[in-house]
DNA sequence: TTGATATGTGACTCATTAGTCACGTAACCT
DNA sequence: AGGTTACGTGACTAATGAGTCACATATCAA
């Protein structure tokens, strides 16, 4: 899991992501040339990380390699991470509603 | 939003978030007693990131400093970003319960 | 006021990361 | 075979991040 928060902090990556979103199974020819701002190889790097965290499964096909977005590890951090916190945000609203409601301070 | 990613990528940030789920408006030296593999200025840092993702709220009181939780941003990357990618999650299920229910291959 | 406590700042070191490049390998095509 | 296309590797540089320390400031308590 420790991966998956670490890949997903670089925008660069997440914007990887978002193009498997919009075209899952794109070349990695294919995703570099999206990233005009980088070469090959940097874009490769982030691949490499996103693989590490399972974020992107990688199925080779002759000489090209076709990547795929997988959205588990994604839903696992919002199952057993985000949604521990997800109760605070309700009781969060339930005590910001009560405070406008029922000011007591000016 | 990039702030929040970029904090949730440390281990020692999000154990941080943890102590503070666990018990809120904690001081600073409370939280860095916590930390004994590190010093005080290195846990303040940590803080730094997480007040400047706005993850955790600083409230002064004489002189000290108490921190509390706020799961809004979490809450928002979960909404914004994170629900994007669960409708394919759910997708995946159904394919793999598919791949299973049916098999074509050995 | 004096001493102790709680937090803050700036400069510094060390490790990690991002990104590039030269070069290498493997597959496709004719 | 020979050229071309697609991807991979290792070494390198520059930037960023983690962590520490000396020191400074503000507050409390007697």
């Amino acid at each position: 899991m420790d991966a998956v928060f670490r890949a997903l902090a670089d925008p660069t990556r997440r914007e990887v992501l978002d193009a498997l979103f919009v075209e899952d199974g794109q070349t990695v020819t294919q995703l570099a040339e999206r990233f005009s701002e980088m070469t090959r190889f940097g874009v490769m790097k982030h691949l490499a990380v996103l693989e590490e965290a399972d974020l992107v499964i990688p199925v080779r096909q002759g000489r090209t390699k076709r990547l795929y977005l997988n959205p588990v590890p994604i839903e696992q951090v919002a199952n057993r991470w985000i949604s521990k916190y997800a109760a605070r945000f309700t009781s969060a609203l339930v005590a910001l509603d009560q405070h406008i409601t029922t000011p007591e301070e000016a």
